[in-house]
Parts: C-alpha cells; sequence; structure tokens
RNA sequence: CGCGGGGUGGAGCAGUCCGGUAGCUCGUUGGGCUCAUAACCCAAAGGUCGGGGGUUCAAAUCCCCCCCCCGCAACCA
C-alpha cells in the first residue's frame, strides 16, 4: 500500500487557537482524510513549538513551570482539535524526550558535516531589558524604557552554513519545481535564492530553555531549528531507526505562506547538510480574514473556531474552510457568509436532498429500494464525471474544487427529481420500474456525494451514508471500491428517515441576538457517546457571535487613573495650521507647520490617510506642544497633533470650535 | 521603483499554470413542481474579464507598458 505523511506546521503555545490556525489543521485534515480515502497508508503529525522564549516568560508571569504551563495548553489545543474532528495520527511537543533525541542527533550531523561555526552575536544589551536593542530605539544612548546605558555585548553563537546551500536549492526547485506549491510561493522563494543567503545563527546563550547545542552545553538550539526538526522526530529520527525508514520523506508539509522560508530555505539546507532526504512537498496556504482584516487577538478580530464549530457544528466550518476558500489564497469569513453557506449548501440543497430520498423511499417503498435491471439513468454519468474531477482536484490540493465537484452529483440529483418527478411516476403501477429506477439512482447519487464528501465532513456523512442504507461503513470508505457508481440488478437497500441534518435558519434567527447556543447540552450529548441523528445536527437555536460593540467594551479595561498635577505637565494649545504637505515615501505621514502663537514649528502626523493635507491648512487644532522631538521620515517632530482613533483607526482631526476665541498659543486645560 | 496580494454582470468569488462559446453563489424578474428543511427545478435580465499595446486563426488566460485598491515593512510622537 503506498505511503503518504503529511504535516502542518507545529504551534507556538502563547495563547489559544484561533480560526486561522484551525484552517491549517482543517485542510491537512482534509487532505490526511482524502489519502486514507484513496488509499494511501497515511500518517498525520501534528504538535505544539514549547521552546519559545515567550512561553518562558508567560509560564513565569503566572507563576508556573514552563513545562506545567505547556502541559495545560497542550490540552487546550487537543480539546480544540478534538472538537474539529481532526484526525492526527501523532502529536509531538518539542519537549517530549524522542524530540530532544532527534534534535540532538540531526544537530550532531550538522556539526559533524562542518557547516556549524563559532561566531559572535554584536549589539547593545539592556540588561534590564534583557533583549537586544538597536541602535535606532536609543534614546540619547540610552535605553527608552530603563533610561540607563546599554552594555556592548558580543554573544557567542553557533551559525549554520546556510549560504553554502544556495545553488543546490536554486537547482532543486529548478529540476522539482513541485517541491513548493502555489507557484506565487515558489517565485518568492526563487528570488530570494537569487539575491543571495547569509549564514544563520542557529543557536542562543544564557538562556535554560530549549535544547542545548551537542557540542556547547552552554547554548541551546535556536528555537526556529529546533522546530523544524519536529518532522523528522516526529517519525522516529534519532530514536526509532525503522519507523523512520518507513515514514520519511515526508509527503507534503503544510504551512502558512509566511514561513514558506524556513520550510523551503532552511529546513532543506539542514537535511541536505545531514545527508537526509528532502521532503517532496511543500504547501505554503494563505490567511483566513476577518471581514476583510487580519485577524488580530489584540484588536478582538479573532474568530474562535470552537464558537463557530458550536454554532453551527463543526462539519459546516470545515466544509466552509474547505469550499469558499480557494486553497493556497486568502480567504475571508464573515458570519453572516458562514450562515448563508449553511443554508444554501446543507440546508437546501444536501441536506434537503437527503429528506427527500428517504421520505419518498420511505412512502413509495416502504424504506426498501431495490435496483432494477436495465441501463442505469443519467445520474450515473454525471456522478462518474463528477468522480474524476474531484479526484484530479484533490489529487492537486485543489480543495476548493474537489468539493465543488462533489456537490455537482448533489445538484444534479436534485434536478433528476424535478425533471423525472417521481411523484407522477408512482401514480402509476405499471410504472414501478421505472420509479425503481429513479429512487435507486437517487440514492446512489447520495451515497457517492457522501463518500467524497466524507474527508471534508466526517461526521455528516456517516450519518448520510447510514441513512441512505450504504453498504461499507463510513470508517473504512476505499474510493477505488466505494467511489464508483453501484447499482447492480438485485442490489438493495434500506433507507431510513430522520430529523433533519442541517436545519435551515431563518432570517430571524440570523439575525437576531438571540441566547447562545447551549453549549453544556452538545457536551452532554457528546458524553452519551453515540453518533446519533441528532448529534450532527447543530444546536437548535444558533446564535450569532456576540455584536463586536459588546466585545470592545468587554475588553476596554481603560488606564489607571492620574492626578491632576500629572495632567498639568502635558502642555496642550491650540495651534494654526499654516502649511501641510504629505512625506514622500510614506502613506501615512503628513508634514504640518504649525502656527504656535511664539512662532511656527514643524509637526509630523499621521493623518495622511484620513486628512488630504489641503483640507488641514487653516485649521485650528490642538498639539501637545512640550512633546520631545522626534525623528521621522527623516523630518523632526516638535510636538503632536491630536486626533481621535475612529473607525477602525483612522485618525479624525480634533479642531478648535470657535478658533477666533482662541489664537494659535492658547492653552488648554 | 521597499516586499507582496488583488481589480471578472448589483454583491461575494472561481477560472489564469495547460489560450478555444465567461462559470459559481447570493440578489432581481417571470414561470413550474409538491417528494422535501417555504426547500427544489426551469427561464430571463445583467459582464468593454481595470486601461493600452503585442503574439496568435483564437487571449480573462501568454508578453510589454500604464492606472487603481489592499495588506506587510519603515518611521504611525
Amino acid at each position: 500500500m503506498p505511503r503518504f505523511y503529511i504535516t502542518t506546521a507545529i504551534d507556538y503555545v502563547n495563547s489559544r487557537p484561533h480560526l486561522g490556525t484551525a484552517y491549517e489543521k482543517v485542510t491537512a485534515d482534509v487532505i490526511a482524510r482524502y489519502k486514507r480515502l484513496a488509499g494511501f497508508d497515511t500518517r498525520f503529525l501534528m504538535g505544539n513549538d514549547e521552546h519559545s522564549q515567550n512561553v518562558y516568560q508567560r509560564a513565569s508571569e503566572q507563576g508556573l513551570d514552563p513545562l506545567a504551563f505547556c502541559d495545560r495548553m497542550e490540552t487546550a489545543f487537543r480539546d480544540v482539535w478534538r472538537q474539529l474532528d481532526i484526525s492526527f495520527d501523532d502529536f509531538i511537543r518539542t519537549t517530549e524526550v524522542r524530540h530532544r533525541a532527534g534534535v540532538t542527533a540531526l544537530v550532531s550531523r550538522l556539526i559533524e558535516s562542518g557547516d556549524v561555526y563559532e561566531g559572535f552575536y554584536e549589539g547593545w544589551y539592556c540588561v534590564s531589558c534583557e533583549a537586544f536593542k538597536q541602535e535606532k530605539d536609543l534614546v540619547d544612548g540610552a535605553c527608552p524604557v530603563h533610561q540607563r546605558p546599554p552594555e556592548w555585548i558580543r554573544e557567542k553563537n553557533h551559525f549554520f552554513r546556510l549560504s553554502k546551500y544556495r545553488e543546490r536549492l536554486l537547482e532543486r526547485y529548478a529540476a522539482q519545481p513541485e517541491a513548493l506549491e502555489p507557484e506565487i510561493r515558489r517565485n518568492e522563494i526563487l528570488r530570494l535564492l537569487e539575491a543571495g543567503l547569509e549564514d544563520i545563527s542557529m543557536s542562543r546563550t544564557g538562556q535554560s530553555w530549549g535544547i542545548p547545542v551537542p557540542s556547547d552545553p552552554d547554548s541551546v538550539v535556536y528555537v526556529w531549528v529546533d522546530a523544524l526538526i519536529n518532522y523528522v522526530s516526529g517519525v522516529g529520527y534519532g530514536t526509532d531507526e525503522a519507523l523512520f525508514d518507513t515514514w520519511w520523506p515526508a509527503d507534503l508539509h503544510v504551512i502558512g505562506k509566511d514561513i514558506t522560508r524556513f520550510h523551503c530555505v532552511v529546513w532543506p539546507a539542514m537535511l541536505m547538510s545531514a545527508g537526509i532526504d528532502l521532503p517532496r512537498q511543500v504547501f505554503g496556504h494563505g490567511w483566513v480574514h476577518w471581514q476583510g482584516q487580519k485577524m488580530s487577538k489584540s484588536l478582538g478580530t479573532a474568530v474562535d473556531p470552537l464558537e463557530a464549530a458550536e454554532r453551527l457544528g463543526p462539519d459546516p466550518l470545515r466544509l466552509y474552510l474547505t469550499k469558499e476558500i480557494a486553497f493556497g489564497q486568502d480567504g475571508d469569513f464573515t458570519w453572516g457568509r458562514f450562515e448563508e453557506r449553511y443554508n444554501v449548501d446543507l440546508a437546501n440543497n444536501f441536506g434537503n436532498l437527503v429528506s427527500r430520498i428517504a421520505a419518498m423511499a420511505d412512502r413509495y417503498r416502504q424504506g426498501r429500494l431495490v435496483a432494477p435491471s436495465g441501463p442505469p439513468g443519467p445520474l450515473a454519468e454525471t456522478a462518474a464525471s463528477a468522480v474524476a474531477d474531484y479526484r484530479r482536484a484533490m489529487d492537486r490540493f485543489a480543495l476548493h474544487q474537489g468539493v465543488a465537484a462533489a456537490f455537482r452529483i448533489v445538484d444534479a440529483a436534485n434536478e433528476y427529481i424535478a425533471t423525472v418527478e417521481p411523484w407522477v411516476v408512482a401514480r402509476d403501477a405499471a410504472r414501478a420500474a421505472e420509479l425503481d429506477r429513479q429512487l435507486y439512482d437517487v440514492s446512489e447519487a447520495v451515497r457517492l456525494a457522501a463518500v467524497l464528501l466524507a474527508p471534508v465532513m466526517p461526521r455528516s456523512c456517516a450519518e448520510v451514508l447510514a441513512r441512505v442504507g450504504a453498504a461499507s461503513p463510513a470508517d473504512a470508505l476505499r474510493l477505488d471500491r466505494d467511489g464508483v457508481w453501484q447499482a447492480p440488478p438485485g442490489a438493495e437497500r434500506r433507507l431510513v428517515k430522520g430529523p433533519p441534518l442541517w436545519p435551515r435558519l431563518d432570517a430571524g434567527q440570523a439575525a437576531s441576538g438571540a441566547a447562545r447556543p447551549a453549549r453544556k447540552e452538545q457536551e452532554v450529548r457528546k458524553e452519551q457517546g453515540a453518533m446519533s441523528a441528532a448529534d450532527a445536527a447543530p444546536p437548535q437555536a444558533p446564535a450569532p457571535a456576540p455584536a463586536p460593540e459588546q466585545q470592545e467594551q468587554a475588553q476596554a479595561p481603560g488606564r489607571p487613573r492620574i492626578s491632576i498635577d500629572q495632567f498639568a505637565q502635558m502642555e496642550l494649545r491650540v495651534g494654526r495650521v499654516a502649511a501641510a504637505e504629505a512625506v514622500r515615501k510614506s502613506k501615512k505621514l503628513l508634514r504640518l507647520e504649525v502656527e504656535d502663537g511664539a512662532g511656527v514649528r514643524q509637526i509630523v502626523a499621521g493623518l495622511a490617510k484620513s486628512h488630504p493635507p489641503e483640507s488641514l491648512v487653516g485649521k485650528s487644532v490642538v498639539f501637545i506642544a512640550n512633546l520631545e522631538p522626534a525623528t521621522l521620515a527623516g523630518l523632526e517632530s516638535n510636538g503632536m497633533v491630536l486626533a481621535a482613533s475612529g473607525a477602525d483607526g483612522t485618525p479624525v482631526l480634533l479642531t478648535v470650535d470657535l478658533p477666533d476665541q482662541a489664537p494659535p498659543g492658547s492653552t488648554i486645560s
């Protein structure tokens, strides 16, 4: 049996997974499940990346041992993946013994190959911050945070001769372009390689949280190098040679487009140096935006995948992420679209079709359908072509196209029913064989659609297969056998009616601010175990997410109160804009000349996006007069013009209501 | 010339690698059906595929130039 080894990026455990993280796991899971369906012995590896300084700090802040913190996060991550039905075969943590062994072994190989050398990282270091400072961050030669001069430090580092592999990497992508998909990402990397490579630091000193460099116990392996090695340590590199030989090289690394550099330059170079085969393919997926914006935890624009799964069920979410976003490109998620697609694809089409055929089988044939002799109807041909398209698309990871092909069967079946009108045929006893054909063919089309969609919606499709009386159990489907039209004369199947798989959301439900879904109820059902029709269905009263305003209120703690004296330290004055012009090479900055009562001062302000320069001239504005000067885009700025943060952060200038009565220089109190 | 993404009927998107009647969903209008979750089916209206030039028998698709929008980065004092 052919094998397929697929991985996702391992995740930083700084915070709980958001929808973007879930997107990667869901798409990788769809691929893994498809490969199993297609007959591959498949291994799907995921995991957590734990050796980061951030993790160490977060743990310290919470008074936790870092490992205990990671244990806690592992539980949180696994919980999300379980609820989204991510079918990983193995879950690796970089703090595990097997990973440490793998890192130690691989780094030793790098050292033996002569590609590691010692060097020094130099820079200004603020002892209080415990961090290196860039020259530009220093204020009067001192750390701006601690007001103390930093020290010039030379830190010993181990460097990896990345530059040595530039030619070989270029050759590889020329010879095997499919090693990096989609093309856009490949071109980026090729350009990067053509521009040249520098050696990279691969160790850190002064840290204990990490894996020691074999040749230098005082240093730990840099977290990125550490993390990449999970792909081999996860299949026994350094611990289980037989396992490693079985699964390596990996067939596919599914990663985000931001980390292609590490996976397509650093990682293969490391493997070349260590004399290990390279992974066959890396696929860099795009981002899921929320309402057109990049998701951000800090801005409150990150969608919780569990909330989405709870509202309509994990399968509708999986379907949305797979079907509505072209795999490899960026996509958008909004609650409105999520609900629309749920209604259209699942309630109205697929779910309704299942109800239709089950009801007709029940009414006209007491639930028992028998395939008649004679040629199959037109649905068989449509289904065959859809299956072919599906395979072609899925094999090249065009997941959205594969799913669309599967839905063509659903559409064709709905259309077929309307065309042949079984309810008319049923009235004529002489046309019994005709009716048998129609009903059986529709049930077969539904079965096939469920087989094709099983990788995307495993739970629901298992239920659909049960309802149309499919012979193969949902967890043992094979495309070669189950993905072909099956209607031999005399074949018999029993259909069962059930409650709607996906109850349609009416406009009221979708728009009203009803109570949150009964999470408890769902959990109880899960604890009760067995898969049932009700389990595949979403909660009865799905509710929309809390309105953005509510979220903002909830997370607006404000700042600590200050005294009137502290306020008085700020010198606020009225100024009149005498001149304004855009700053070249900058999108946001304007250079203003402001009359302050005593003269004219230059202030650089980030107003360009919302305020055309000419609109500002003559305006009376409020500015902070005693702010220390700063240099922006090469221009000195003496003060700061006040503006409100308007919708989505665009500044709204604050102006003086009665400028004649408050001439430039007027103080503000 | 900092890096990158995008411009396709009213809205949101595929299609561009491998040129060949421009497709999907929603929306609109009219009709049909009653098996089904007021779901389903048919039909119609609606597109200079950002603009210009080139290659070609043929360009949304390949080549060149230009315009516009959006992220990221850099300074949003």
